[in-house]
DNA sequence: ATCTATGGCATTTTTC
DNA sequence: GAAAAATGCCAT
């Protein structure tokens, strides 16, 4: 088919205006120009320029300012080793083409408990210090402080921090004053005690009241030929043609633009209608030219996959088609792609930290990785299901598959008044980490470098994690699990049964309180000055101090407090819905990192890994559940359950609860109450239960009829049952129900032995979580499910690929689905597995173990 | 390159 | 054939 000539927009007018703006947009501010107040996207080392590289934005006049800092940029090593006797000693070091100078300092040394004379050697970048053979450090004797990481003084110092506001003065960027509301300043004298904590939560208010403006952003999506399906094109080789790229911004762009392709229909009627504009080139640097010139325009460039697909590919493409280095407007770092002149945001890594899976999402896209997954469940829109493969795909297609994949994800950042963003930037302030590291590094990162900060700006030495252990020492007691390395969390063990009347309690923020109430930090426990510590529980040899307060103790404490105290109450009381919700996410931002704070400390990846520190946590929150039953016990209520930091009531009323209440504030904790079931079925075993609340709410946790890989022929079962069970009310209704759900079991057993069922009900669906040739001790099902697969159709598996398979009667006992027939499958071990979902619930309702013998011999 | 922790249940595979 | 190890999913 022919293409219209009207269809197409002039291209000689798109090369011309691009250079220009390219050039207007790029590095508007430096060192000398005056920069009005605008929020820092971003500060990096330059390694190339050997300088800071601070980029920031002014939504007012909407300009990328780039500001570069001459003075404080060097990375250094810190040692112990004085500057005449380097010069004396290791000359080599003065003559490393790395060196930059030596500069004298006074650290204080938390571990030690005195301050000391140190030398810092800087030098000219941070591969010098980082590795290879010929390194600096390699040159220095290893003595322990001349081990400690090297800092790179521009990030640790963090003279600039990011998110925050500056505007340049004289030669520099100096803070703009934020304005902290009455009631915030008021909570510095209501909430905190002594002056340390008023002092440090001084510090940490403007990080939450600072303004976050509205940043303008542009999402992309690139689709490439690819001339075999399910094989994604490789961006370093950008052997294929891009032959559409889609954007969308917050401005209002919605644009695809379309390579011409002579061999491809197009049908312009339904382009007509679309909800976007489209613009076709008839060749590719055209095209790619025009998507350069609409990044440079943005400060914020959003992607999904970007990192490792979209920008890499544009890149590699573009230096393939004759664009020179410097007309491309992508930066390859180590570890990520960002752009010029703004900063780039790679959703998909983003969703795969697991705090922000877990914390602020609830979990609601668990394990899942794809785009469309992720925004089925966040946001309830899907892609667009294609008919065929990319390279043969009617444009018109394509521009409506392309369009949705941008529209999608820059929805990410836009739906519900910028959640996502608005937690990107206060999660950033706290970290002190700019939002392009931010989104691409796991919680621990975030919790390292937000302490990290905090020594360097006391004038504290960081420690080596060798260090911490030799001197604090290692984990007393032995965990339960095998393999892991100290005790955890009590459960207590539940009757079976059904339960009416349960009140729930949970211990708020269990384990940060007790890092809180008990001092809890690597320098505090087991201290150098025994006399002034006291050993705080019988059962473990550590002591605490009783004279300092603890880093981790304070910064832990100081956010618990301002998110209890002060803005999760604003969250709900402040005037307008804006501010709410505004408050709400700031609230949750402090959250993730509360609740990450105690695991960080029994990580050994963790540079500050102190296992006495996670030891007392679990072992004080085990002193607290404990005797707080005890105290239950004592007020008259009965304890039937309890895990970590939850406990179950029976007997239990308003006035009981308060009297508990106030036994868990003398131990330093707050109690909530979190539900009142009307009732709560036990199987009898842990961590296993269903309840259901007085509106009829049911909560189900670790019956196995509700797990990810159970198929979903159990799962409609278990949904059937958990339906007759929400019309329980007494004793009697119970029996009621027991005959239904016998009647239910066995209509779903007849169902199954004559096959009136289809497959894909009986499928399950297991993820592998590591590569194929990894399963070297255990061959499981899934595995040889997967391995079969792999076989037949050709597909690559592996780590994190969910494999959909049946149980067979063959000799493997297994069949991918995809291969398997309804007639093969193994009704035993379907049987099987419905007798161990109804077993959970049937022991609860009382079925004597004959009963229970009876239905078992009747599902066999 | 580094993915906060431990406790519990069910199933299959491997080992003794 | 029983016990132990491996695996995955979940609770907190």
């Amino acid at each position: 088919m022919a293409f219209e000539e009207e269809e197409f927009i002039e291209e000689e007018e798109v090369r011309e205006s691009e250079e220009e703006e390219v050039a207007e947009y790029r590095i508007k501010g430096a060192l000398s120009a005056s920069i009005p107040p605008s929020i820092v996207l971003s500060v990096t080392y330059d390694g190339a320029e050997g300088k800071a590289l601070v980029k920031l934005y002014d939504p007012q006049s909407d300009t990328v300012y780039y500001w570069y800092d001459n003075t404080r940029h060097r990375p250094y090593l810190i040692t112990d080793v004085p500057p005449e006797v380097i010069a004396e000693k290791y000359p080599d070091v003065l003559k490393h083409p790395g060196f930059s100078h030596l500069e004298v300092v006074s650290k204080y040394d938390a571990l030690a408990d005195r301050t000391v004379q140190l030398t810092k050697v800087y030098a000219k970048d941070p591969l010098s210090i980082g590795g290879g053979r010929r390194s600096i450090r390699e040159l220095l004797p290893k003595t322990w402080e001349s081990r400690i990481k090297y800092h790179h003084s521009y990030l640790f110092d963090r003279a600039i921090l990011p998110g925050m506001w500056y505007r340049s003065e004289g030669n520099g960027l100096v803070p703009v004053e934020v304005d902290i509301p009455q009631d915030v300043l008021k909570s510095l004298t209501t909430v905190f005690s002594s002056d340390d904590e008023r002092e440090e939560a001084a510090n940490w208010i403007p990080l939450f009241q600072a303004p976050i403006p509205h940043i303008k952003r542009v999402a992309i999506d690139i689709e490439v030929f690819t001339p075999q399906e399910n094989k994604v094109p490789n961006p370093k080789d950008a052997l294929y043609e891009v032959v559409s790229v889609a954007l969308v911004g917050t401005d209002g762009l919605r644009r695809v633009l379309l390579l011409k392709r002579p061999d491809v229909k197009v049908d312009f009627d339904a382009l007509k209608d679309a909800e976007y504009e489209v613009l076709f080139f008839d060749n590719e640097y055209d095209l790619i030219a025009e998507v350069f010139k609409t990044l440079v325009q943005y400060p914020l460039i959003v992607s999904f996959n970007g990192d490792n697909f979209d920008l890499p590919y544009l890149y590699n493409r573009a230096l393939a088609l004759g664009f020179k280095k410097e007309e491309i407007p992508i930066v390859a770092r180590r570890d990520y792609v960002t752009v010029a002149p703004g900063i780039h945001i790679d959703l998909y890594k983003f969703f795969a930290i697991k705090a922000i899976e877990v914390y602020a999402f609830g979990g609601v896209y668990r394990g899942e990785r794809g785009l469309d997954a992720i925004a089925s469940a966040v946001l309830g829109i899907g892609k667009i299901e294609r008919q065929s493969v990319i390279s043969s795909l009617p444009l018109d297609e394509l521009a409506e598959y392309n369009f949705r994949d941008a529209f999608i994800t820059l929805y990410f950042t836009v739906y519900n008044d910028e959640l996502v963003m608005k937690l990107v930037i206060l999660l950033s302030r706290i970290a002190k980490l700019p939002p392009e590291d931010l989104t691409r590094s796991q919680v621990s990162a975030w919790i390292r470098n937000m302490l990290y900060f905090e020594h360097r700006r006391r004038g504290w030495l960081i420690p080596n994690k060798e260090d911490i252990i030799a001197s604090r020492g290692e984990a007393y007691t032995k965990a339960i699990i095998k393999g892991k390395k100290y005790a955890g969390a009590v459960v207590l063990d539940p009757p079976a049964g059904v339960f009416f009347n349960v009140y729930v309690l949970d211990f708020a923020s269990l384990y940060p309180s007790v890092i809180s109430k008990w001092n809890l930090s690597y320098e505090t426990v087991n201290c150098k000055d025994k006399e002034n510590a006291e050993r705080p529980i019988a059962e473990l040899p550590h002591w605490i101090c009783k004279k300092r307060r603890g880093i981790t103790s304070l910064l832990v404490g100081i956010l618990r407090d301002l998110r209890v105290h002060v803005y999760k109450k604003l969250a709900k009381s402040a005037s307008t819905q804006q501010e709410r919700t505004l408050y709400d996410v700031v609230q949750s931002a402090m959250k993730v990192f509360i609740n990450a704070s105690y695991g960080v400390f029994g990580a050994e990846t963790f540079p500050l890994y102190c296992p006495p520190v996670a030891e007392l946590t679990t072992a004080l929150a085990r002193y607290v559940m404990t005797s707080t039953v005890l105290r239950a016990i004592e007020l008259g209520m009965e304890p039937i359950y309890g895990d970590t930091d939850s406990l179950f009531l029976l007997n239990a009323d308003n006035e009981k609860i308060k009297g508990l209440m106030d036994y868990a504030s003398q131990l330093g904790i707050d109690i909530d109450l979190d539900k009142v079931y009307r009732f709560v079925l036990f199987s009898g075993r842990k961590k296993n239960y269903l309840g259901v609340t007085a509106d009829g709410g049911v909560v189900i946790k670790g019956l196995v009829g509700k797990k990810r890989n159970a198929p979903s022929f159990v799962k409609d079962l278990m949904d059937d049952i958990v339906e007759r069970l929400r019309s329980v009310h007494t004793l009697d209704d119970i029996l009621k129900t027991r005959d239904e759900i016998s009647a239910l079991i066995r209509d779903y057993e007849s169902k199954l032995r004559e096959r009136k069922i289809t497959l894909d009900k009986l499928a399950i669906k297991t993820t592998l979580n590591k590569d194929l040739d990894e399963y070297t001790k255990n061959k499981p099902q899934h595995v040889k499910a997967a391995e079969m697969l792999s076989k037949a159709m050709g597909i690559k598996l592996g780590r994190g690929d969910v494999i959909i398979y049946v149980k067979t009667r063959d000799a493997l006992g297994v069949k991918p689905i995809q291969l398997a027939r309804i007639d093969e499958i193994d009704d035993r071990k379907y049987l099987e597995y419905m007798a161990t979902t109804v077993e959970q619930v049937l022991e609860a309702l009382g079925y004597s173990m004959e009963e229970l013998r009876g239905v078992a011999k009747l599902l066999a």
